[in-house]
DNA sequence: TTGACAATTAGGATTTAATCCTATATAGTA
DNA sequence: TACTATATAGGATTAAATCCTAATTGTCAA
């Protein structure tokens, strides 16, 4: 039996889901049962997954479920600001439900996507000509390396 | 008449040039004319290209070149260190062979990759339990957000 | 509670990006 | 100059993301 790594409690994950379906509707969108099941699933894992990999997992609880809609919801809940596309170099886009602040670490070797945080890396000071010129929508540290089981 | 914004002087891109072929040869890879031509046309903008531009670009000056073949060449110049493959979340690989210390901000919009440099951010300090943990290989401050001519 | 409608979905088709395969060519070396 | 391991061309394949369309379903107003 795959231990199961829950992120949250189960109360914890109904709170966030009732948020989730409120700033749904906040932004004019449905509520439908294959939005929060992929949702749900996502904040399940801190693993980052791939739009197949939640795909596979989500498909357990919701069978017809197809990847296009998993594909297309992730993209909303990354519009919304409800999970956010994973930084990194190339590779396949990962997503993080998580959105409080923190930092990736990514294994160049084996891909795995570790969280940290540091606080001081939660609010960088950009350069005064860059906010001037740009409207900045996300800062972050982003670190690749070796991880501790690929050493 | 397309305005050829060059990154550097004949003189320059001949030095690094002389660079390349040396550290090819250090690393026991072939000095090829694909190798050089598709390095050269990289050094040449500072427009963080993919693989699909830049063998369009390369094509230019060397007709027959395949797109495999500046594909797989660009892997090698990031693993050799003459390159590297730009940070972002999602969409395709972009390049950039400036290996000394800058950031980029990207554009969520028009995907356009805009180097900036913060002396600051050079030399960020890592937690010690990231440094204890993992090899870390790259770490840069990662900027998003919607580019002047997008707002 | 019901009906209407715009938003959403399933799932196959298509597009796009990246990589693989293999016969041929070539840079480096002696 | 000849040898050999490395690299290339270009078509084939795989993998990822997106598109398309008919059918379905949340939401809202009556």
């Amino acid at each position: 039996m795959k231990k199961l790594k829950t992120k949250f409690s189960i109360l914890e994950l109904n709170k966030r889901t009732d948020w989730f379906a409120r700033h749904c509707r906040e932004m004019g969108l449905k509520v439908t049962p294959q939005r929060v099941a992929v949702y749900r699933e996502l904040l399940k894992t801190d693993e980052h997954p791939s739009t197949e990999t939640l795909h596979k997992r989500v498909k357990k609880i919701f069978p017809s479920i197809s990847l296009d809609t998993v594909n297309r919801t992730l993209l909303t809940l990354d519009e919304i600001g409800a999970a956010q596309v994973v930084e990194g170099s190339g590779d396949v886009k990962r997503y993080d439900a998580d959105m409080a602040e923190h930092q990736h670490f990514k294994c160049i070797k084996c891909k795995r996507i570790i969280d940290f945080h540091h606080k001081p890396f939660d609010d960088i000071k950009l350069p005064a000509h860059i906010d001037r010129k740009f409207k900045v929508v996300r800062k972050t540290v982003y670190v690749e390396g070796i991880c501790d089981l690929c050493k």
